[in-house]
DNA sequence: AGATTCGGCGT
DNA sequence: ACGCCGAATCT
C-alpha cells in the first residue's frame, strides 16, 4: 500500500505527517491522521504528541488535522477564561474550586493525574490539583519549598500542610475579601457539606504582630530576588520577538 | 508478535 | 461533527 508521509514544517526536523483514508464501514471516506517520530515511533492523536514532545514543543496552536500551527487555536481555554474573568469584573466571588491562578494551558507539562470518579461532588477537585505543585525555574528543578506558622489548621481530608498553604496562596491571589479560613463549626466535621467555596480549607487563625514583621522581611528579599528575575526574562523576550519579526519578513 | 483498520465513546 | 483511543482484524 502505497504511504504518502510528507514533512511536517510546524514540528522538529524529521518528524513525518501521514494521512490514511478510510474505505469501508461506517466512516468510509473519513480520515485518520499519525505523525512519525525522527526515530519512526507512530503517534495517532495530539494528547500522545504532546506527552512525548513534553515541554520542548508547545503544541497550544498546533493542529493535528492539518499539521499546521493556528495563531486562534487557544478558544478553548480562552472561552472559559473569559468566564471566569467576568463574574469576577460583575462583583462576584470567584470560586476556589474551579478559578485558580495556575496556567489553564498546561497539557504540555507532563503531570500524571489521577481521575476522581468516585464523588459525587467536586470539593476534593482543587485539593488535588494543588497538591504538588512547586515553584521551579525553566529547568524544572524545584526551587524551594515554602512553610507555615503554627496556628494553621487544615479543614479536610488532605492535610499536609503542604497543599494547605497552595490553598491559601491561591486565596490571596484571587479575592479582594479577606481570608478567614472556615468559620463554620459545621464545616470542620463534615468539608464535604458545609465547605464555603469562597475560603480555604483551613480553620479559623489569628496573626500576631511578630509574624508580620518577619513576613515584610522575606517580601523585601523576595522582591529583590523578583525584580533580578524580571530583567532577565524581558530581555530575553525581546530578543526572540525580533528573531520572529526577522523571519516573519523574510516568509 | 506488531501493524492496520474501523467502531464508538465523550465532548 | 470530530478527536481520541480500544480493540478487532490482518500479516
Amino acid at each position: 500500500m502505497e504511504k504518502r508521509r510528507s514533512d511536517c514544517p510546524a514540528l522538529p526536523p524529521g518528524w513525518k505527517k501521514e494521512e490514511v483514508i478510510r474505505k469501508s464501514g461506517l466512516s468510509a471516506g473519513k480520515s485518520d491522521v499519525y505523525y512519525y517520530s525522527p526515530t519512526g515511533k507512530k503517534f495517532r492523536s495530539k494528547p500522545q504528541l504532546a506527552r512525548y514532545l513534553g515541554n520542548s514543543v508547545d503544541l497550544a496552536c498546533f493542529d493535528f488535522r492539518t499539521g499546521k500551527m493556528m495563531p486562534g487555536k487557544l478558544q478553548k481555554n480562552k472561552q472559559r477564561l473569559r468566564h471566569d474573568l467576568l463574574s469576577l469584573a460583575k462583583g462576584g466571588k470567584p470560586d476556589l474550586n474551579t478559578t485558580l491562578p495556575i496556567r489553564q494551558t498546561a497539557s504540555i507539562f507532563k503531570q500524571p493525574v489521577t481521575k476522581v470518579t468516585s464523588h459525587p461532588e467536586n470539593k476534593l477537585f482543587w485539593e488535588r490539583r494543588l497538591k504538588g505543585l512547586q515553584s521551579s525555574d525553566v529547568s524544572e528543578k524545584v526551587m524551594r519549598t515554602m512553610d507555615l506558622p503554627k496556628g494553621l489548621q487544615s479543614v479536610g481530608l488532605d492535610s499536609s500542610d503542604d497543599t494547605l498553604l497552595r490553598a491559601i496562596a491561591s486565596a490571596l491571589h484571587m479575592g479582594s475579601s479577606p481570608i478567614t479560613g472556615q468559620t463554620s463549626v459545621a464545616a470542620e466535621k463534615n468539608p464535604a457539606i458545609w465547605l464555603n467555596t469562597s475560603q480555604p480549607l483551613c480553620k479559623a487563625f489569628t496573626v500576631t504582630d511578630e509574624q508580620i514583621r518577619e513576613q515584610e522581611l522575606k517580601v523585601h528579599q523576595a522582591r529583590r530576588s523578583l525584580e533580578e528575575a524580571l530583567m532577565a526574562d524581558g530581555l530575553a523576550r525581546a530578543a526572540e520577538n525580533t528573531r520572529e519579526m526577522q523571519e516573519g519578513m523574510t516568509a
